[in-house]
This record gives structure tokens, sequence and C-alpha cells, in this order.
DNA sequence: AAGGTTACCGGAAACGTTACCGGAAAAATT
DNA sequence: AATTTTTCCGGTAACGTTTCCGGTAACCTT
């Protein structure tokens, strides 16, 4: 009952003729009539015919497709993706993706799978239970090219477009000192992971620039979600010396601070400052609405695809390039205490 | 310098045997020396041998793979591509998902595309600009299993999953009438859309129960997005006789109109009421916090998951399931008049 | 008119895998 | 000891495509 889709011995079969013939028609063929061209066209235009991709990657060994594994796909990183997928579709090239969910187990899996021929290659944003780097390993040992973005794998040389994530805890930072907050906390993430610890870097770099002293008790790291800021905010808010503003280096975790500092009954930007990373759209839509970081995710995503390819068809990943991406700080009423001059 | 992934040919060699023993070690063997197989099974590890898709389902005709087309990956979708996801790994299936991003063109594209041997089926959601289905006939010719949800395609017989959107339209609605407000209005959204009308139907039903008298001129269809709804909002404002409440069929248009009331100096609830559609969990950190309509996207997602496996696993797709799942009305300030005992 | 060139086409191998079939050796049965 | 059964393995075709190589006929060239 099954339709088989036609193939091009169907196709040979029909016009008596062979099929390696048919196979020149339907490519840019040199060496073939254009009478018979022009009546294999019409034939495969009638039957609807597909070439089937599998024989076709089989064949060539190559798939023209791009593997992408990322922890998971909140706006930030659906955004990157996005970018990738522009890339990819100029190029002729197709995007699976995978999400990890922030699980080690899964990544590797996904890693495995996407392992038995079914990519030429590799975009991947790590999760944060990533430790090891094994499974990646192995895609290097193979020559298989890989580019990283977002947060990058450590101990491993690859290509990578990553955010200056110093410079964007630096900016939230000294926004926050210059609008008069002395005692600034910061929810700084897992602290496995690099951008957790860059943008931590960059909260001491504009401490330090003001002459504040660095305090290790306003330093929390946790969980990216929001619950955990949330209760994590509430210990800070409750502590004798608490903090008179909050750098978040996420939105959600920016959000779920507001939630708590809203309970307490403290208000914003007078009592405590606020400014999260990330600049997600709703942020502005909040009362108060919230400061934040901004990273150019799309372009990221971007970059990222078109350094993959790049370094595919130049079948060059050796030396390895590191692209880095400038984050901009959005003030909003979160933290904007003194009127200022933008 | 490619280092080449090991084949079963390679493997072979190495152990001096057939690539059919090897073969046949790999799978769940019959016909098989415990002590090769054994072999078999530690060279295959040592070498990190992953067998080759491509040639497994071409061989097969069977890739394992379901083709998911979504219009886009906003909240609603995103989670229930999360539900196929879940469905489809359970039963050892992996799921390569496509945006059509509303455009018709990029819908046709992707199915084409997907037809070249790449998946053993589709689950779609079609776009709003979606008038054709010859696209998809293509595919029910060829009897390739389909499952469509969220959006059904109208005028095509297939299994599907929806939302009761009628009931979804009636129950906002009916709230609204039950806080007293008179004069109603509906951003329906595209009126291609099965989804926009059913929901608009439910919203005529409701009006027809509390003997309110429907007014065309309260109806407008308008694109799912924020700035369209902010503009749409603003004329109904504005206009002689202005409604004193609003239900939106999505959440993006709810926060667009939100911002047009707030802009023209209205109050939520008391000069006008809100309500939205999809439940995305930002709406409860607005203030004030907007009702909307619950659906359970990742339920629908699994179903549509495990509908579409149930029927090409028993490669029966002739008479189609129809699953309807029921919304959930979430009640909040911007439509919270009267106190109420829930 | 004989040789060379061109235009076009078909045959066959290969990509990595599975599945069927047949065969040899070992084991079990008589 | 002869026969049957079992156990295990190898050969080969096939999935749909590209690509290389060779071949035939028609066309030039002199």
């Amino acid at each position: 009952m099954h339709n088989k889709p036609p193939t091009i011995k169907d196709i040979a079969q029909k016009l008596h003729l062979s099929i390696s013939t048919v196979s020149r028609a339907l490519r840019n063929a040199a060496d073939i009539n254009p009478e018979t061209k022009k009546n294999v066209l019409e034939l495969t235009e009638l039957l609807n015919y597909q070439p089937n991709r599998l024989a076709l990657s089989l064949r060539q060994k190559q798939t023209n497709t791009i593997g992408v594994i990322v922890p998971n796909l909140d706006y930030v990183l659906s955004t990157m993706v996005r970018g990738i997928d522009e890339a990819a579709l100029e190029a002729g090239f197709t995007v699976i993706v995978c999400q990890s969910n922030e699980s080690f187990g899964r990544e590797v899996v996904n890693t495995r799978r996407m392992l038995q021929s079914l990519v030429d290659g590799y975009i991947i944003s790590i999760s944060s239970e990533t430790k090891s780097n094994e499974h990646f390993k192995v895609i290097k040992d193979r020559n298989i090219p890989f580019v990283v973005f977002d947060r990058v794998i450590p101990g491993l040389e690859a290509s990578s477009v990553i955010l200056d994530n110093e410079e964007g805890g630096f900016l939230a930072t000294e926004h926050l000192i210059e609008q008069g907050y002395k005692r600034i906390a910061i929810l700084a993430g897992a602290k496995t992971l690099g951008i957790s610890n860059s943008r931590l870097n960059g909260y001491k770099l504009a401490l330090k620039k003001h002459a504040l002293k660095f305090d290790p008790e306003l330093v929390i790291y946790c969980d990216f979600n929001q619950d955990f800021a949330y209760f994590a905010t509430e210990e800070l808010l409750s502590s004798k010396k608490r903090p008179d503003a909050i750098f978040t280096i996420s939105d959600r975790m920016a959000i779920g601070a507001m939630l708590a500092i809203k309970k307490k009954g403290l208000r914003m930007p007078d009592d405590i400052g606020l400014v999260g990373f990330n600049n997600e759209p709703s942020l502005a839509l909040f009362s108060p609405s919230i400061s934040s970081v901004e990273q150019p995710s799309f372009e990221i995503g971007k970059m990222a695809g078109k350094l993959f390819i790049e370094q595919f068809l130049n079948n060059d990943f050796s030396n390895s390039k590191e692209i880095i991406l400038k984050p901009k700080l959005f003030i909003r009423e979160s933290s904007l205490r003194i009127a200022k001059k933008l």
C-alpha cells in the first residue's frame, strides 16, 4: 500500500536510460544531451522526485548538516540558534539541535549519537554539569570540525565565539557603584562555568577600580533558575549587613531576586538596586523595569555558524580562532537612582 | 589527516571475521558464538565504534526519526516540542525540528526537504500563512504517517491532538462577563487559522449564554505579535464606544494590549479587564498580573508523539483519531474586580 | 577515405549496513 | 560408525546515489 518514492532507477527505466545518465541530468551536468536532460527533468517534476539524502550522504561522506548541542533553549540560546540557522541556510547547510537539559549524561549521549555519520561537525555550548571533556576529545581526535560558543569547554582547544563576560560583569557593577550603591551582592551561577567566573571577575575589577572592598560573603554561587535565586536573595536580605544592590548573572535569577525583594517590602531602586544579565524582552515590562546586560545573541550564533562553515570548507580547523563580542548595558528603573545623561 | 571512523569492515578484518559475523555480533544476535561476540564487543568498545546510521537507514528504509514542523518556537510550541521529544525518546526515536517562521514558503521547503528519506513521518503545526495543503497531500499520498497538533490542517484528514479552543474562548469570556464587563473586545488572530475561529466561537457562545449582543466591531483580526496588538488596542480604546474588557488569544498580544492600556492611563481591572491565552510564566509577574487561559502544552506534545509512534508501529494511519485536551483559566489581577470564592 | 576528435551514454564499483541462504564443522542421535 | 541435527560462520545481494572508465556513433579534419 505504501507508495514508494520514485528513485533515479525508476526514472531511468521509464525513459529507457541508464541511471548514470539520469544522475548526470540531475546534477550540473557535463556530457549530457540537452534534449535528454529536458526529458529527465520533466519526468522528475511529474513524479515529484526527491533525491535520497541518505544514499547521497553515504556516497559522498558528507551530510551538509551541523549538529548543535545546547544546554537548553532559553531566550538567549534560542536566539543564538536562530543565528546559527541563518548562517547555515546561507551556506546550504541544515542544522539539527539537541538539548542536553544541563545534564552531562544527555550531552554525552547526544554527542555520540550525532557521531553516527549524522553530522559533518558540531557547534557546542556545554551544560553546567559538564566537567569532563572526554566525549569531545573523541570528536577532536577524529578531526571532526567543531566550534564552541557561549560557554567554552575548559581544557580543549577549539575555535570559539563568546561574549566578553568580564566586560559584562564590569559594566553592571560599575553602573551600580556609580549609582551610589556600596554593598553589592552577586548571584554568580555555577562555580564550574567559565561564564560565571568571568562575570564575577568583571565584578571584582569594578570594585577594585572604585576602591571598594571585595567581600566573599556577597558572592552566592547557585543554580541558574528563578526559585534558587529567590531563596538566595531572601537569605541575603535577612542577613545583618544586608546588601544594597544585587547583580545577577541571568535574568531568570533577577526575576527571582525581584520577587524576594518585593516580598520583603523593599523598594527598587531606592532601598536596593538590581541588574540582570541577557536583557530578555519582558524585563522592560515589569515594574520596576529591570536593568540588564545585553549580549548580541543572534550575532554570536551567526558568527559561530560562519566560523564553522569557513573552517569546514577550508578543511582547516587546526589553528583555532577566538571571537569575542561586546555586551551592552541597558539601564532601567531597578537601578537608576541618579538621573543621568546617557 | 582525517581519522576515519571505524566501520564494521575494519573490525572484521582485525578479528579475521566476516562482516556478516560482526554485524550479527552487534545486533541481538542469533547464531553467534558467545566467545566471538565478546571479542567483537570488546573491540568495538576499544575503537569507539559507532554504527553508520546513514547506511543503516538506507538499508532498512527506516530512519527512526520524526520530522517536526512548527511555525515558531515560542513558549507554548517549545513546550509542546519538549513533550514530543520525551515521547520520541521513550520509543527510541529522534526528533528533528524545523521552524517555518510562519512562512508558507519555508513550510513547503521544510516539508520537501524532510521527504528526502530523512524522516519516517511528520508531526506538524501549520503556519498562519498556510492556505493550500498541496505539500501535505504529497506526503499523505505516499502513505507517510503524520500527526497534526496545536493547529490543524484544514481540508486534510489526519490524526490530531489539539486544545479545546472553543472551551478556552468560552472560559475567558464568561469569566469577564461574570466580572461585570459588558463590552468585551477580542483580538482574534489570523482569520485563516482554525484556532482563531474556535476561540472566537467560544467567545460568541459565552456572549449568547449570558444574553449579550455580539458586536462585529469588537472583533479585531490581526497578527499574533505584540506590536500589532498594541496598535489594535490603541485604536479600540480611542473609539467612541470603547470596550471595557479585552480578550486576546495569545499572551504576546495581551502584553501589547496592556502597554496600550497603560499608555492611555486606564487602570486594570477597574477601567478595563484583560485576559490572555497560553499562560506564559512571566504573566504572573507583571503588575497587574495578567489572567490567562492555560493549555496543557507538554501533554499535547507528548500525546502527539505517542499517537504518532503508535500509528507508525501498527502501520495504521488510515482511520484518524482526534484527541482534544481541556484548557484551564488562571484568574489574576488584570480581570478580577469582584472577590470570588474559587 | 582514413584517422582523430567530440558528444553522449552505459557499466560497474563503492559508500556501510543488514538479511537471506548455504555450507562446514561439531555435536548429538541412532 | 553412520546419520541427523545443531552451531556457527561466510558469501552475496540490496538500499539509492555518484563517479570513474570505457565504448559507440557521429562529426571534423586533411
